[in-house]
Parts: structure tokens; C-alpha cells; sequence
RNA sequence: GGGCGGAUAGCUCAGGUGGGAGAGCGCAGCCCUUACAAGGCUGAGGUCACAGGUUCGAGCCCUGUUCCGCCUACCA
């Protein structure tokens, strides 16, 4: 006998084991069976699992192990990103707690560091990807930074390249003071704050008046080459051509015109700083001004800063600001609402940054990528998304790929020192190549000096679905599962990522990387807050899995994970999840008890079973055919709901109850059907939940010896309907059964009798009816505690009874002392409720536009049921008639 | 600035194509009935944000409003 309740901690280990020496997980190779394949998101090598992850895992497990017992050979492929910058800064704030940093240690000797931080804490989130019952493919796990997958990088570079869609040039990029690199528009995130707005005066070199510009960066003044202002503007028509000083610095720059100016905005005059703003910078393109870079990669200002030379910038801005006060040339301020971009890794604020990057020029990649979504080729689930998809896809711009640090993909491309001939010095000496090159292909000089810049993360990642399976290899894996089948991942990286994959995708392999994209949504605390470790509100997945058991965790995952929403995650939840789970050991441990005193006989004919029986098996192919196609449409939560109430509420609550009656009572031919039918139904259902919950399920499945011919519950063949019969009388009956005992049961309940007593019941029913009742009487009687049951069509109420209305059953119980004030009342509120509903029904079938347009179905439905509650009503005032005449003899 | 989503029971949320308002938790009453008190039975509780419109009929479709959340953006 199993144990009383269930301690998941004791089994989780020891079957994930078991899963793993069975080889379970293994994808084949050269299978005949249909693929089924996902790959992973990646989790940063520096990160340990949050619940997001644990989401994403559940959901990728429960489609994974769903289609592994349903036949297909599946793949999920898992591994880790190496998460360039992120890595980067936690070994060195390491080296710091050391009193070094990485140029005492050199670039190479800080790789190595990085290495062996990554040797040694890089698998943790492995582990723990293990411990939520992830059944990867471990034998094919990957890493970013693996010797096959740079290869596929530099590959991919070097072919983009040579298609000129890989270009290097000076351009104002992000700019991370603190991490010392360019990020991509991406790795920006914005924030609203309020700021102000600084108005200055520019005087005229001729010495009459000044020009007043509006900025919000005064301290960019320093490097302002010009000051703009609209060709359409009639204000500053004079004013064009003309000479301005620049403040403190005294320089001369011109006024000029340029349509880019807003002239409702501020003043309509702007001040041009082209090595420090992107706008400016294009301005300054088309009118030729000169660049003047004021700020350094530390956000320090440089020598063009004159006095303010060495300074912080933001120490910069409010000594410009008192400066520009004492020479009277700041106009006044105004308090101006302004998105501020940070760093998305250590949310410094970013500066616009003039320098020399490499970019990726994406405008023909995009619009393939927006075709395959367009055309079908790629679903996006919920395909709410695919309006977000299309907007960014089309309004993409270059993407900046180059990063500052020295973790990551060195970018595949020497420099010739020497530009020994005409054809280096025309390449510049720029040498782009997938093998490290000894010598100068051009001029043959051996001094080549490597670019000193890494690849963006996510170039590397926008590869994972075809590097990791052998590209540029043409390997059996890639010819096997690409396209892969479906991305599960949030929707925080649909930009970073997915649209990026699918780029990549279309480019090298010719095909999608995948055909679905599932969208998740982000959990939030109770209060739908982002968790984040600052606020102190993250809840840990692995404190879930300690506390409530894996299986529990992922139950509530799943259960929560309906389309198109955030989820405010509760504990409270996981809990209930948890006793739903010893709930399931519970009626195995029902199962082994009843087993044992009775044995299990064979090959009972559905017809040949008790109604109960017939009812279970029904309701179980019903919920066979809802869990697949909730599956197959990726309701997750639609999924776990139906299997919920299925076990809880129609296999414990009924089916167990009154089979009792024949595990107690009944003869042994009787007793030996009756535990055939719930094995056969409870096996079912351990493999209709195990995706779900694999390892309780495992764990009984072996425990109730179901594991003949299958050593494992999760290659045991997903259930289809046709493992169930079909009985549809079954279930008419069953309903009448079940509306008898819960109106019996409901007039206990509300006259609160003690369950003790014993109550005799009068059914007034039609022949029909009452055949069905005496045929389960016995059930009846059980559930109820009811002493004996009169059923007949002539039943007359007897004066003194409780009543209770259902479709076409009157229910009387005569009580001795029946309170009648109660039952009046009781009886007054139900008529109350019947007679809205009746009046409803009442006007809809009075309208003739009603009869004339409704569907045939809708109106016969309501005509029905108007018959149903006029009968029901007449009922309950007759009855109540009659009580308040006995209320009246009774009282004095 | 543009876009998207949300507002349903005290709380957290379900409600594929318009036709009987649901679940879990919580709450109240009764019950330790031999799988489970991590349980059972019976209940109470809702102008489906607001205002219009379409329709025989709207939680669901359309328009507008309010509040909340998110994404996105080069008006300094």
C-alpha cells in the first residue's frame, strides 16, 4: 500500500533519473515517425531559473511529452546563451570584489576567467530546467559560444557580408557609458519621466538680438555646429545664412534651414549637434557640418568641452545651466514630459554616440520575414501579435551588431597593417573570412590585426534553430527537424528574437526556422506588478517545487496560462493544485485497497456494465477528445481545467461514491467489472495528465502495475477516444440520476437534517423516469442516506414535506416537525428565481420578430423550457398554497 | 505621438463562430460517512467599467468616454 498522502520530494529525483537511463528523451535519427521538434529559448548562462522560465518550460514540456506519447519523434533541444554583455559584467564585479579588472588581466586571460565562471556556474539553470521534469535531449545540448555554432556564425557573417548586407561605418549608435559598448535600438529601454525643457539664447555675431533655441540636453551645446530652423518658417526668414555665437565657448556657427525643424515645437529654432544626436547628425550630413565630439566612452567631456574638460556629464549640464544664468542667456525653463533611454543590462542612461560600428542592413531580410508571417508560412499564436510583428517588421532600421566588450563572437574580420598594393589599399585592407587568414590576401603581408569587437548576443541566437542542429552542415538533424514546429517563448523577446530567428531563417535555410510561434504571457505579482529582485516581489520556482512538489508548480502554470493575458500569479493557487494532487493519490490508494479485497476480472462488455460504469467511460472520451484539441490549439489552461473537473468532480465526487455500493456489496463477478472499469479509466487519465504532471503520474502508473509492455508511462501512447466507448443513454440517465440525488440532497442540506437521519423520499415522475430511478435506486439511497424511495406518476404530496423541483422530477421528503416557516421561505425564493427566468422566456416568445428570425433551434429550445418553468412554477405555488395552510391550523 | 490589451462574484481569473452568467480560493451552515478534513454535502454572493448604437436577442459586434497595464517612437 502506498502511503497516505503524497510527499513529492521523495520520487521527483528518482524518476527523472529513471527518464533519463531509458533514454526516453533521446530523439532518433532516421526515424520513420513524424518529427516534432522545439528548440529551447536559451537561458543566459548567468541567470537561474524565474518563473518566467518555469512557464516557458512547462508549456514546451507539456507539447513535447504530449507528442512523444502521441507517436512523433521529438526533439527538445536545449542549451544556453552566452549572454555577452550580462556575463560580462558579473565577472567583473567579480574581479572587483578581487581589486582587479579585465585590462590587468588582459583580454585573453579574462576570457579565460569568463570560462571558468561559466564551467562552473553555467549549469546550474541546467540543473534546474532538470528539477521542473524538462525532457530534453540532453545529448544534444548546445551553447552559443560552442565551436560548431561560431562556426555558423562566422558563416553567416561572412556570407552577409559579401552580399552587402553587412556594413561597417561611423554613425551615432546607443551608447552605454558603464559598459563601454553600442547597443542596438533594442537594448534601449525607454522611460517616461519629466524633464525640462531649457530655452537658450544664441546672440548674433553682428551684435543685434539673438536666436532662442529650445533643448533638453543643455550641456550638448558645447558641440552644436549650427542652429536650424524650418525653410517655411516666415519668423526666421531674415535670420538664415546669418552667424550666431555659441555661448560660453564663443564659437561662430551658422543659421541654417532644414525641413527636419519643427516649427510649432519650442521656439522652432534648434540648436545642431551632430555628433551627438541622431537627428542632428543627419542634418548635419546634408547641410556638411563639421562633428564635434564633446563626450567621451565614460560620458566624461572631452577637450572640445573647454572649461568643463574631465567633467561627468550630468555634473556638466547643471554647471552650464549656472553658467548660462550668469551670462543672462538662458531664457527661462519649462517642466517637459521626455522618454530617457537606459541600458536594458545595467540601466545606465545611454548616450547617442558618434563611432564606427558594424551594421546589418535588414530592409531585405524584414520584408521576406514579413511575408512568411503574412502568407501563412509562420502562425503567430495569439495572432494578436502579428500586428506588433508587422509594425516593427516594417519600420525596421540597421542593426547595429558591433559590441565593446570581449565576451562573445570576435567579429570574422582582419585588418591588413601593411596595404602592400593597389587592390588592399582599395579594400582598405578589410579582410572578411570564416578561417583565421595567416597573410593578406590581397598584398600577402602577414601583419593582420583581428577587429577587436564581438558580435551582438542575438546575432548568435537569431541562429539557434538551424546552428544547433549542424548548420552549415548539411547534417540527418537539420534534414529531420527543420523546420522545428513550434517557439514557445514571451513576448519581451519577440523583437530581440523570434523576428530576427525568422529572418536568419528564410536567409540561410531557405524555410522557416519554425511554424508556430506560441505567445505566452509575462507572470506578475498579486498586484500585477513585474517581478523584478529590486522590488523583492519574485517569487522563486524552485522554493514552488520544494514547497507544493514539481508537479503541483507545473499543474498551476499551466492552468493559469490562457491566451493573450499577463498572469497575476498566487501561491494560494499552487496549493490548491497541490491537494488536487493528492486528491489523484488518493483514489489510487482507493484503487490498491479495493484491489486487494476484490481482484481486477477482464473483457467486460460496456453494455453489460452498471450505469455509473457506462457514465465514467463516456465522460472519459469526452475529455480525451477536449484535452487533445485544447492541446492542438495551444489552451493550456482550457486543457488542465477539463481534466480538473473531470477527476474531481465527475470521477471522485460520483463515479468512486457509487461504485462503492457494488465494492462493498455486490457479488465477486460484479466487483471484478466494476475495478476493471476504473483502472481502465484511471490509466487513462494518469496519461491524459501526465504532461501535465509527469512525475505523480509516473509514479502511480508503476504503483498500480500499469507498466505491462510499456516500461514508462511517458511513452505509453497518448490516449485517443477510441480507447473509451460511447454511451449516450449512459449519460441521459446518469443526469436524471444525479438531479434526483442532489435535489434530495439539496433539501437536507438547506433544512440542515442531520445526515444521520434517516428520510424517506417521494418521486412524482413520469414512466420513463421512474424507470431509470428504480433500475439505480440502490445509488439513490446511498447518496442520499435515504431510507426508502416511492416513485410513481400518482404520488400525491404529502402534507408536511419538503419539495424540491427538477426537470420532470417532483421530490418530496415528509419530515415530522418540518419547520414550515423555512419552507416557505425556501420555497418563496425559488419561485422568486423561476418566475424571473419565466417572464424572461415570457416576452421573448410574445415577440413575434423573436419567432419569425430566430434560428428554429433557438426558438423550439425556448418554447421548451417556457413549458418547463411554467410547470416547475405551478408546482411551488401549489406546494406553498398548501404550506401556508398548515401554517395556519398550526398556529393557535 | 502611434498601437495593443484589460475592466465579469470579496480576491484571482475562465467565458473559440451573439441565443441558459462560470471556476478556484475565500465566506456561511452541516458533517471526522471505512481514498482523501489537503476531505464531503448544501448554500449566499454579479446593473459583465460607463454612455450610446447594430440586432428579434449583446459579457461577446460597432462608436465614444473613464480608469489601468503594456509595446513602440529621431519633436529638440
Amino acid at each position: 500500500m502506498i502511503d497516505k498522502g503524497y510527499d513529492p520530494g521523495k520520487i521527483e529525483g528518482r524518476w527523472y533519473d529513471y527518464w533519463l537511463e531509458g533514454g526516453y528523451f533521446r530523439a532518433e535519427t532516421g526515424s520513420e515517425r513524424p518529427p516534432y521538434c522545439i528548440v529551447i529559448p536559451p537561458p543566459n548562462i548567468t541567470g537561474s531559473l524565474h518563473i518566467g522560465h518555469a512557464l516557458d518550460v512547462t508549456l514546451q514540456d507539456i507539447l513535447i511529452r504530449w507528442k512523444r506519447m502521441s507517436g512523433f519523434n521529438t526533439l527538445w533541444l536545449p542549451g544556453t546563451d552566452h549572454a555577452g554583455i550580462a556575463t560580462q559584467n558579473v565577472v567583473e564585479r567579480e574581479l572587483q570584489k578581487e581589486g582587479l579588472d579585465r585590462h590587468t588581466l588582459g583580454r585573453e586571460g579574462f576570457i579565460k576567467r569568463v570560462w571558468e565562471w561559466k564551467e562552473r556556474y553555467g549549469g546550474e539553470i541546467i540543473k534546474q530546467l532538470k528539477s521542473m521534469g524538462a525532457s530534453c535531449d540532453w545529448s544534444r545540448e548546445r551553447f552559443t559560444l560552442d565551436e560548431g555554432l561560431s562556426r555558423a556564425v562566422r558563416e553567416v557573417f561572412v556570407r552577409l557580408y559579401n552580399d552587402g548586407l553587412i556594413y561597417r561605418g561611423d554613425y551615432i549608435i546607443n551608447w552605454c557609458p558603464r559598459c563601454h559598448t553600442a547597443l542596438s535600438d533594442l537594448e534601449v529601454e525607454h522611460e517616461e519621466r519629466e524633464g525640462r525643457l531649457y530655452y537658450i539664447r544664441y546672440r548674433f555675431a553682428d551684435g543685434g538680438g539673438h536666436i532662442t533655441v529650445a533643448t533638453t540636453r543643455p550641456e550638448t551645446l558645447l558641440g552644436d555646429t549650427a542652429v536650424a530652423v524650418n525653410p517655411e518658417d516666415e519668423r526666421y526668414k531674415g535670420v538664415v545664412g546669418k552667424t550666431v555665437v555659441l555661448p560660453i565657448l564663443g564659437r561662430h556657427i551658422p543659421v541654417i534651414a532644414d525641413a527636419y525643424v519643427d516649427s510649432s515645437f519650442g521656439t522652432g529654432a534648434v540648436k545642431v549637434t551632430p555628433a551627438h544626436d541622431p537627428n542632428d547628425f543627419e542634418i548635419a550630413r546634408r547641410h556638411d557640418l563639421p562633428f564635434v565630439k564633446i563626450m567621451d566612452g565614460e560620458g566624461r567631456m572631452t577637450d572640445e568641452a573647454g572649461p568643463y574638460k574631465g567633467q561627468d556629464r550630468f555634473e556638466c549640464r547643471s554647471r552650464i545651466i549656472d553658467d548660462l544664468k550668469e551670462d543672462g542667456l538662458l531664457e527661462k525653463t519649462e517642466p517637459h514630459r521626455m522618454a530617457i533611454g537606459h541600458c536594458y543590462r545595467c540601466k545606465t542612461i545611454v548616450e547617442p554616440y558618434l563611432s564606427e560600428q558594424w551594421f546589418v542592413r535588414v530592409r531585405p531580410l524584414a520584408d521576406e520575414a514579413i511575408k512568411a508571417v503574412r502568407d501563412g508560412r509562420i502562425r503567430i499564436i495569439p495572432s494578436g501579435w502579428e500586428n506588433s510583428y508587422f509594425d516593427w517588421m516594417e519600420n525596421i532600421k540597421d542593426w547595429c551588431i558591433s559590441r565593446q566588450i570581449w565576451w562573445g563572437h570576435r567579429i570574422p574580420v582582419w585588418y591588413c597593417e601593411d596595404l602592400q598594393n593597389e587592390e588592399c589599399r582599395g579594400k582598405k585592407g578589410v579582410i572578411v573570412s570564416v578561417e583565421t587568414p595567416n597573410r593578406c590576401p590581397y598584398c600577402g603581408s602577414a601583419r593582420l590585426r583581428q577587429d577587436d569587437d564581438v558580435l551582438d548576443t542575438w546575432f548568435s541566437s537569431a541562429l539557434w534553430p538551424f546552428s544547433t542542429l549542424g548548420w552549415p552542415d548539411e547534417t540527418e538533424d537539420l534534414r529531420t527537424f527543420y523546420p522545428t514546429s513550434v517557439l514557445v517563448t514571451g513576448f519581451d523577446i519577440l523583437f530581440f528574437w523570434v523576428a530576427r530567428m525568422i529572418m536568419m531563417g528564410l536567409r540561410f535555410m531557405n524555410d522557416v526556422p519554425f511554424r508556430d510561434v506560441y505567445i505566452h504571457a509575462l507572470i506578475r505579482d498579486e498586484e500585477g506588478q513585474k517581478m523584478s529582485k529590486s522590488k523583492g516581489n519574485v517569487v522563486d520556482p524552485l522554493e514552488m517545487t520544494r514547497v507544493y512538489g514539481t508537479d503541483a508548480f507545473r499543474f498551476t502554470l499551466a492552468a493559469y496560462a490562457a491566451q493573450g493575458r499577463d498572469i497575476r500569479f498566487s501561491e494560494k493557487r499552487v496549493e490548491g493544485y497541490r491537494h488536487f494532487i493528492n486528491k489523484i493519490w488518493n483514489v489510487a490508494r482507493f484503487i490498491l485497497m479495493n484491489q486487494d479485497r476484490t481482484g481486477v476480472s477482464k473483457g467486460h462488455e460496456m453494455r453489460s456494465l452498471s450505469l455509473p460504469n457506462r457514465w465514467i467511460i463516456s465522460r472519459l472520451r469526452s475529455v480525451i477528445e477536449e484535452t487533445n484539441r485544447a492541446l492542438e490549439e495551444y489552451r493550456f489552461n482550457e486543457a488542465a481545467g477539463c481534466l480538473y473537473q473531470f477527476v474531481w468532480h465527475e470521477l471522485c465526487d460520483w463515479y468512486l461514491e457509487m461504485i462503492k455500493l457494488e465494492l462493498y456489496g455486490g457479488d465477486e463477478e460484479r466487483r471484478g467489472a466494476v475495478m476493471a472499469t476504473l483502472n481502465h479509466v484511471f490509466e487513462i487519465t494518469l496519461c491524459l495528465l501526465h504532461p501535465f504532471m509527469p512525475f505523480v503520474t509516473e509514479e502511480l502508473w508503476h504503483g498500480l502495475s500499469y507498466n505491462t509492455g510499456v516500461s514508462s508511462i511517458c511513452i505509453r501512447r497518448y490516449p485517443v477516444p477510441d480507447e473509451c466507448g460511447y454511451d449516450e443513454g449512459a449519460l441521459r440517465d446518469m443526469q436524471t440520476v444525479m438531479d434526483a440525488i442532489t435535489g434530495i440532497r439539496s433539501i437536507r442540506g438547506e433544512l440542515n437534517l442531520q445526515p444521520s437521519l434517516e428520510i424517506g423520499v417521494k418521486i412524482k415522475t413520469d414512466d420513463a423516469t421512474g424507470r431509470v430511478l428504480n433500475e439505480n435506486m440502490m445509488y439513490i439511497k446511498r447518496l442520499t442516506r435515504a431510507r426508502d424511495v416511492e416513485i410513481g406518476r400518482d404520488i400525491e404530496a404529502p402534507e408536511d414535506s419538503a419539495t424540491a423541483v427538477r426537470p420532470s422530477m417532483e421530490i418530496f421528503v415528509p419530515l415530522e416537525g418540518l419547520d414550515i416557516g423555512a419552507e416557505i421561505e425556501r420555497m418563496t425564493k425559488e419561485l422568486e428565481r423561476l418566475r424571473e427566468r419565466f417572464s424572461l422566456l415570457e416576452r421573448k416568445l410574445s415577440n413575434e420578430d423573436f419567432i419569425r428570425k430566430a434560428p428554429e433551434r433557438v426558438v423550439e429550445e425556448n418554447r421548451l423550457k417556457y413549458r418547463e418553468f411554467k410547470e416547475k412554477i405551478k408546482i411551488i405555488e401549489d406546494k406553498l398554497e398548501r404550506l401556508r395552510g398548515l401554517q395556519r391550523s398550526h398556529s393557535p
